[in-house]
DNA sequence: CGTGCCCTTAAGAAAGCCTTAAGATGAGTC
DNA sequence: GACTCATCTTAAGGCTTTCTTAAGGGCACG
């Protein structure tokens, strides 16, 4: 597929030769690149141009790759792909935890970088495999999957972490209904299936948040003895 | 139904013994088995057969099963179960954001391995290939599977977890008599077996919901000494 | 008549769901 | 390392719905 829109990809890191090379290596492969040389300035850049992919590397002075890509992670889902000095080994598993998507390894190869951005763009845009939506729209209620974001008639809703996962697998489903060992099977592990106990308490927390009247739920129905549903009015699911 | 095809699950671990305990057990459970012992020849393995499930270790040498985890959802939907050593608890959270289906702490029993692999298998496979209707559109009476409704005349009819179990299992059978022990056994339990009482009870209310004369069936049928059988007019079983 | 099967009814028991709140946990900050 | 804050976990009470159980009535068939 051709590049109808340029993809942007942020690339953050202090040593200017490197941040040359892959600015050269993408823009060749038809990649738009922004830069930034330490951590605050990609913030700004990040804020100014939100970027398709991010490109960071791990030693950095001030903020590093990791809290950087904290940072990034509370307010954004986009493929972030982390370049780690060789012997920092153990801190890979460290930088997937923390919600990086990929890592590589200095010295690294400029093409496998572009392979493995095309492969994250892949799944993260089209939804290679599953053809799960990015956005949903209910009436009052919206859902950004790819920034993570959730307004509820117009307003910005805050999220812990736990509610939005819970919130995301009934929206993925919208109009379903999903069987309550199912909901948290996913949302905290498969033995937890039998918890239900903790639904209900995130449930309500939800219903708090994105219902007209929570305690006359509209969006988040509850089918009793089975699971909950979550309601869309007409419409669909976005692009 | 024999085994058309047999179920082909591929198995990734470093740990030979594990590969062959994994091995023997599923086969004793009727599975065809694959194997691999690190994360690249999984992936060529992955593409010469594609396996109908894959099970692999998170701690590997080059690729671990995090980073495969990922690469297979790049390319598919299989379900996944993710083998994880004792003491990596925060890690399996993020295994199963990362697009895993289930996971197993070592030491595991290879038993509840096979449990959980059927498990999964029958959610996937039931969903993509199966043979059951997705609705029923039976005059006055139509119900939607997935979304677990039921309307009578149009107008939503409320039903009860085993009111709706029961109708269920008439609807998938529609037309056929269905002997009062094989109800009985998958609405309540086999040892339900003998306790018609509890179909008189059910089918009553069903009938107070869903007949347009509840004294005088059209719908549902009692087949006098042998079962219940729900009548569709000359029906259409949905997509 | 008497027996077996099905229908109807209703009341106590049980389960499911909602709500609340307090303690534990963990990440971020200084 | 101690402090602070948000989040998660856990437990308990109340309310509503659903399930279970038992008993009585009709109807057909011998």
């Amino acid at each position: 597929m051709q590049p109808k829109t340029n993809t942007l990809v942020l690339v953050v890191d202090d040593d200017s030769r490197i941040l040359r090379l892959v600015r050269v290596n993408l823009e060749r492969a038809g990649f738009e690149v922004d830069t930034a040389s330490n951590g605050v300035a990609a913030l700004e850049q990040f804020d100014a141009r939100p970027p398709d992919a991010v490109v960071l590397d791990v030693t950095m002075p001030g903020l590093d790759g990791f809290t950087l890509t904290r940072r990034i992670r509370e307010i954004s889902s986009v493929p972030i792909i982390l370049l780690t000095a060789i012997g920092e080994q153990s801190q890979k598993v460290k930088g997937l935890d923390i919600g990086a998507d990929d890592y590589l390894t200095k010295p690294f190869d400029p093409d496998e970088l572009v392979a493995r951005l095309r492969a994250l763009l892949r799944r993260t845009q089209a939804g290679s495999s599953g053809e799960e939506a990015h956005s949903l729209d209910a009436g009052d209620l919206k859902i950004d999957f790819v920034r993570r974001k959730v307004e509820f008639r117009g307003e910005p809703v805050k999220l812990t972490p736990t509610e939005y996962k819970l919130l995301q697998q009934l929206a993925q489903n919208a109009g379903k209904v999903i069987p309550n060992a199912d909901l948290l099977s996913k949302v905290w592990g498969p033995e937890y299936r039998d918890e239900s106990g903790y639904l209900w308490v995130y449930i309500r927390a939800l219903r708090q948040k994105i219902e007209p009247d929570p305690s006359n739920p509209q969006y988040i129905i509850s089918e009793p003895g089975f699971g909950y549903r979550l309601q869309v009015p007409k419409s669909e699911t976005g692009s």
